[in-house]
RNA sequence: GCGCCUGUAGCUCAGUAGGAUAGAGCAACGGACUUCUAAUCCGUGUGCCGGGGGUUCGAAUCCUCCCAGGCGCGCCA
């Protein structure tokens, strides 16, 4: 697509040498209102090369500078060179691009094929998959396909909590009181009933810990007994949590969790170890790191079985011999900061140069009004109840506004669950928030609902209007203010999605995309668009096309469903 | 105690790798549907940008100290 910061670059390098292009990139900015023009180049720095005050720069600059066919004006503004573009050729610009790419339109080619892997969501088994998940899983799917889109190959890896000595507890409770026939009724619930049982009564038999480490130890070594009843709960519980993943529409290329890396281990134990890294403490084995003014990185427990952080740089090892990744991103929330910042180091001092490639994505917390959620204490939202309860209301909200629509229910989930994940993805990762059903559920403003809205409604006027992409377009019809500033957002949005892969924050793309739906319903309720002269409702269904489209792709890459009608 | 993060309007948050008058949504109030989906649009106002000091032609943005909140700190993940 046409780059018009290039052309203003090309036009203040004729005139000024003392700065190279990328210095004149990173100068350029947008004025704080379009009537003041669409690119603006403050002079400030080039005073004291030139000698002068920035205003009179700014001046003698503007009036060197002749109008072409990219800029209809170019003029100082203070110590500003404000640069118009060309509306004419903005909005030809904008609408080829957007008519040839279709729903490929902001995708490129620049990840070049390079493998990039997200691991995100990663519950943990027997545990219930409740609303502290959702931002890990929300935020990495996103992630997944902004990287796709870009051009990179891109691995989704779901990183189950399948191991660890919670599992000794559960196999040490289950066969204290287990009943196989309850819990393969409500699965989750029965084994959170067991662990929390199983929790409580260690509080006054410490012996019991014991215990469940000794049958996580047990699980380890491949005691058949162990390991079946741990396979049976970890089938169980993935079925559980594949209802979720259906409802966001979420798919994963690996489910290898820590428990994958199980017979991996001992070889990095080893290599650690061959490379004079471990150090004996307590019976321990950690990973001294004072020199970097990190706590030790324990890599294996006084009873010989390992720790997370053990798994944690086995895989990333894994991951390198077996996909050559360019990047492997983490989606975990930012309590993990220094467990990241420990073991990526740890594999750093081990020699591989890969270390540099592993990228913590943190994000905030969740939390209750009444306080931190905990499983244990029963603070918990699960987030099955937090989609069906939003589909519910969308559901609510269908009956009274468009009780006629074909397959509501179908149109309950896309919203309902949409409006949930755009919530999510609706600001920074690693502001924290307190979950509210009122916000939740509320459908108005800036809100998934209002995008998705303004898709249908955009999708309507198109059928209404006997709209035919291969209709020629009148650009000139398309001038208005209201006209120009959509184009202006939706030429934007290509880099706007580079800006979220660059950041890692897919919310760069929701506002663009309320931006967007906004600009469009001002113009709606200002103009008709379907109206009598031909020309002009085609450029409009143009433009209305365009802005279905952008906003098609922008909710498609945050995994939010644009459904025609609602 | 040490480390990391956060602090912008009544509430929830933007503020583009320092720039031109600090912006949205919600909430409140008033208006717009015999006319393309009113989950919409238009209007009304609110800010010691947590506080002090500093750097700069210029600071919500950078540095520093302080305050408040969150998180983390060897055998959980």
């Amino acid at each position: 697509m046409l780059n018009f910061k290039e052309k203003v670059i090309d036009i203040l390098e004729r005139e000024v040498d003392s700065l190279s292009r990328d210095e004149f990139s990173a100068l350029i900015e947008t004025p704080p209102s379009y009537d003041m023009g669409d690119y603006a180049f403050p002079v400030f720095r080039l005073s004291k090369v030139f000698r002068k005050a920035p205003n009179l720069i700014a001046e003698e600059l503007a009036n060197k500078f002749t109008d072409n066919e990219y800029f209809e004006k170019i003029e100082n503004n203070g110590p500003y060179v404000n640069f118009f573009i060309n509306k004419a050729k903005l909005v030809e610009t904008v609408m080829k691009e957007v008519v040839s790419k279709g729903e490929k339109f902001g995708s490129s080619n620049l990840g070049a094929e390079k493998t990039v892997i997200v691991e995100y969501s990663s519950p943990n088994i027997a545990k219930p998959f409740h609303i502290g998940h959702i931002r890990t899983t929300v935020i990495g799917n996103a992630l997944y396909k902004i990287y796709k889109f870009l051009g990179f190959n891109t691995i989704a890896i779901n990183h189950l909590g399948d191991y660890g000595t919670q599992f000794g507890m559960l196999i040490s409770a289950y066969k204290k009181w287990g009943d196989r026939e309850v819990i393969e009724k409500d699965p989750i619930n029965e084994l959170l009933k067991l662990y929390v049982r199983f929790n409580s009564e260690a509080e006054e038999h410490e012996e019991l810990r014991d215990e469940a480490r000794y049958w996580f130890k047990e699980l380890e070594n491949g005691n058949k007994e162990a390991y079946s009843l741990w396979e049976w709960i970890r089938e169980i519980s993935l079925k559980e949590f594949s209802k979720v993943y259906k409802m966001l529409n979420i798919e994963f290329d690996s489910y290898a969790g820590e428990s994958f890396y199980s017979d991996k281990m001992p070889r990095v134990i080893d290599e650690l170890n061959a490379k004079g890294l471990l150090k004996e403490s307590d019976g321990a084995y950690l990973v001294d790191l004072e020199e970097y003014d990190m706590p030790p990185a324990l890599i294996q427990k006084s009873d010989g079985s390992t720790l997370y952080t053990t798994r944690d740089i086995t895989a990333a090892i894994y991951r390198k011999e077996t996909y050559d990744y360019y990047k492997n991103i983490y989606v975990v929330a930012s309590q993990q900061n220094l467990h990241f910042k420990q073991w990526f180091k740890v594999l750093e001092l081990m020699g591989y140069d890969c270390a540099k490639d592993c990228v913590h994505i943190p994000f905030g917390m969740v939390s209750l009004e009444d306080g931190t959620l905990s499983t244990r204490k029963g603070r918990v939202v699960f987030l099955e109840d937090v989609l069906n309860k939003a589909v519910e209301s969308t559901l609510k909200i269908m009956e009274e506004r468009n009780p006629d629509l074909d397959n509501k229910e179908e149109v309950a989930k896309q919203v309902g669950v949409g409006a949930v994940v755009f919530q999510e993805l609706f600001n920074q990762r690693i502001k924290d928030y307190v979950f509210s059903w009122d916000r939740t559920l509320s459908f108005d403003g800036e809100t998934g609902p209002y995008v998705q809205y303004t898709h249908a409604r955009a999708n309507s006027l198109l059928e209404k209007g006997g709209f035919n992409i291969e209709d020629s377009v009148n650009y000139e019809l398309l001038l208005s203010e209201d006209e120009v500033n959509i184009i202006r957002m939706i030429y934007d949005f290509p880099n706007i999605v580079v800006d979220a892969m660059e950041k890692n924050e897919p919310f760069f793309i929701t506002r663009q995309v309320v931006e967007i739906a906004k600009g469009f319903n001002k113009f709606y309720n200002s103009s008709q668009i379907i109206v009598e002269d031909e020309e002009t409702k085609k450029a409009r269904l143009m433009l209305t096309y365009v802005v279905k489209n952008t906003i098609k792709v922008g909710l498609g890459l945050l995994g939010i469903e644009a459904p025609n009608k609602m």
